[in-house]
DNA sequence: CGCAATTGTTGTCGTCAACAACAATCTTTC
DNA sequence: GAAAGATTGTTGTTGACGACAACAATTGCG
C-alpha cells in the first residue's frame, strides 16, 4: 500500500521543531515532499516546465512556442487537413487553433485555403516559406531533443517516450 | 517526407463517419504526427492533461486542485516553512502562492503565523481542519493514483517515477 | 424541404508562469 | 552604529493556455 492515512513520518526524518513560530527552515534541500513522490502528475508537471522551458529558450532565436511548432509539424506532414482536423489531433480547442493560425499566417508560414468541397472549412498548407522555415525549426528542435537527452538519459528517454506513446 | 505510419490502432475505433470523398482528411486517426512522436515534450504535454484532469476530476468533490494539494503536503508535512521556502521547494512564484495561500487560509485549511525572529516572513501551519482534511484529499488522490495505474501500467508507472525522480 | 450537426469565429472566464515594482525588514559592510 | 544591499511578502500586469458558450454559414440527412 503506497499511502496509509496514518501520518508517519517520512523517509527522511526533518528535525521539526513542532514549536510554533520557532526557527524557519529554509534549506530547499531539506524538505520533504511527503505524499507528493508517489504522484506521477507532480513530477510530470516538474519535467513539462522544464522542458518546455528548454523548447522556448532553444527556438527564442526563431520565436517559436511548442503549440505552434506543433501546429506547423501536423499541417507541414499533412497538408490540406481541416483546422477541425489539426486541432482534434493535437488535442487542441478548435477556438484556439483560430488565434495560433491567425498569428502563424501573419507571419507568412500557414496559409488557410478555402475548400472546394466544403465552403465552411479551410484546407490548411504551408507556404514555401514557411516550408523552409519549419526545416530550420525541426533542427533546433532536435537540439532541443538533445538537451532532455542530456538531462534525464539516452535510455530513460526512450523508455519515456514508449510508456506515454498511448497519449500521443 | 518521412512516412510515419503504422499507428496501432488502439481500442476505441468506433465509427468511421462516411463523410465526403477524398478532399479533406478529417480520420484523425490516419493524420501523421511526422517529427512530434520523436519529441518528449509532446508526449509528456498530452500526458500531462490528461493526469491533471483526472486529478482535478478526482478531487472535485472538495474542490482541490492540483497546485493546491502540492502546497497542503508540503506545509503538513513541514510545518513552520515561509512562504519563499515552499515557493522554491515546489517550484512556483512566490507571487502566485499568496493567492493560493489567501485562497487556501479563507478556506480554513491553512493559517499564516507571523514569525518572531523575522518579522518579513510568516509560518505556514495546516489547521486542524486542514489536517484532517489533508488526510481526506491524500485519500482520493491516492485513488487518482490508481486511475494512473490503470491507464499507463503499473511497472510503467514506477519507471516514470524513477526517470523523472530528478525533477521533484 | 426542414432540422440537426459541423466548421470557423468571437467572446468570456479561470488557471498559470513570468516579470516588475514596492514597503517592510533583515544582513552586510564600512 | 549607519548606510548600502539583499530578502520576504505583496500587488499588479502581461501573455499563453484550456474550457465553455454562443453565433452565422454551411452541410448532411431524414
Amino acid at each position: 500500500m503506497t499511502t496509509s492515512l496514518a501520518r508517519t513520518d517520512t523517509s527522511t526524518s526533518p528535525r521539526k521543531r513542532a514549536g510554533n513560530g520557532a526557527a524557519l527552515r529554509d534549506d530547499v534541500d531539506q524538505i520533504g515532499l511527503d505524499a507528493l513522490v508517489g504522484h506521477a502528475g507532480y513530477a510530470v508537471r516538474r519535467f513539462q516546465l522544464w522542458i518546455f522551458q528548454d523548447f522556448i529558450k532553444t527556438l527564442g532565436a526563431v520565436d517559436i512556442r511548442p503549440t505552434q511548432y506543433s501546429v506547423l509539424t501536423v499541417i507541414g506532414a499533412n497538408p490540406g487537413l481541416s483546422q477541425m482536423a489539426v486541432a482534434k489531433r493535437l488535442g487542441i480547442e478548435r477556438a484556439r487553433l483560430v488565434h495560433l493560425l491567425d498569428s502563424l499566417e501573419q507571419r507568412r508560414l500557414v496559409k488557410r485555403i478555402k475548400s472546394k468541397t466544403d465552403r465552411r472549412s479551410h484546407a490548411l498548407h504551408l507556404t514555401a516559406q514557411g516550408d523552409t522555415a519549419l526545416a530550420k525549426f525541426k533542427r533546433l528542435a532536435a537540439a532541443h531533443e538533445r538537451h532532455v537527452e542530456e538531462k534525464i538519459g539516452r535510455a530513460n528517454r526512450e523508455q519515456l517516450l514508449q510508456i506515454l506513446a498511448c497519449f500521443t
